[in-house]
DNA sequence: AAGTTTGTTCTGTGTTTTATGAACAAAATA
DNA sequence: TATTTTGTTCATAAAACACAGAACAAACTT
């Protein structure tokens, strides 16, 4: 696999976002190398040399991003390498995970609550208003994601 | 001030759960006192003693959080200590933050889209999809929002 | 059977994070 | 003026993180 230099400035330019959004910097490349490479996979090989980073780092990487849901990997007939590329699905199954976060966050309020005395009622009101908040996407998300698939359906018969 | 157990399980409990999402220990269970805290608010102090942390890590700890905008404090006539409280706002810029970090990433998928070749179209589809989803979610959460506001409004008339 | 391919596992290491403690400083108080 | 209160700053220690390198291992090829 030979890169270009832009798609090396776009993996570069991804694996900072990742890096902010918490993934180490040797994953954050790797899933810029799967979206920038020109069949969108890499074989183990391919990732340590475009990346220049080491085997085992690249072994670790892998089995981490694969845990993670982000990667998988095929092979084909008579060849034993593996390749690697980013798993579909997911916007819709990440998505429910930042509101599973969301949710999260409202039964710790609830816990909160619970054990709030009424001392300060203005701030166990604001606290009541937050945790109605996510109740509320938590409610909404869904029809939203429903309401883009319908929206799609009809562009794409168009 | 003198906490319960139970207040400062719960403090623990926020503490982990904010450590998760990227806050560092001491800054997550002081978010977590200034929640639980029976008056919601707390002295530099107080802060120390309850969460066994030194001087200059709650220093540290309350000037971050304010320049993250989550925090504040105030004084009382004749005294010279400052009171921390939780900034209140919050939760529509917070979610308008995240739809932001979304709005990054579909930036980044136009720039991949803008470089890939046609040797795998299915996966451009793919790309294309999840930006437009992304493009979607950026028009539809602020009606989102105010469908909550005025949801809020009538139930408040009632 | 010996060598090659395709990785994995283990150990070490430089870096970054997170917090401590001591010294310092400004304002209030005695 | 000396002391106390209310913090801040700086140097550093301890732990966690992220990766490298070498040894190892399984499957395949020659």
């Amino acid at each position: 696999m030979q890169l270009t230099d832009k798609q090396r400035e776009i993996i570069e330019i991804i694996g900072v976002f990742q890096e902010q959004n918490g993934l180490q910097p040797a994953l954050g490349r790797i899933l810029g190398l799967l979206m920038v490479a020109d069949l969108a996979e890499a074989t183990f090989d391919e990732i340590v040399e475009n990346l220049s980073l080491s085997k085992s780092a690249v072994s670790s990487a892998l089995t981490l991003l694969q845990t993670q849901n982000k990667i998988e990997y095929t092979t084909k007939p008579g060849e034993r390498k593996r390749y690697f590329r980013l798993k579909r699905s997911n916007w819709e199954k990440e998505l429910k995970k930042g509101i599973n976060s969301g949710l999260q966050f409202s039964e710790i309020l609830d816990k909160v609550l619970a054990i709030r005395n009424d001392q300060n009622p203005d701030f166990n009101r604001h606290l009541e208003n937050i945790r109605d908040f996510m109740t509320f996407l938590q409610k909404e998300i869904p029809i939203l994601i429903d309401k883009y698939l319908e929206q799609q359906k009809n562009d794409h018969r168009k």
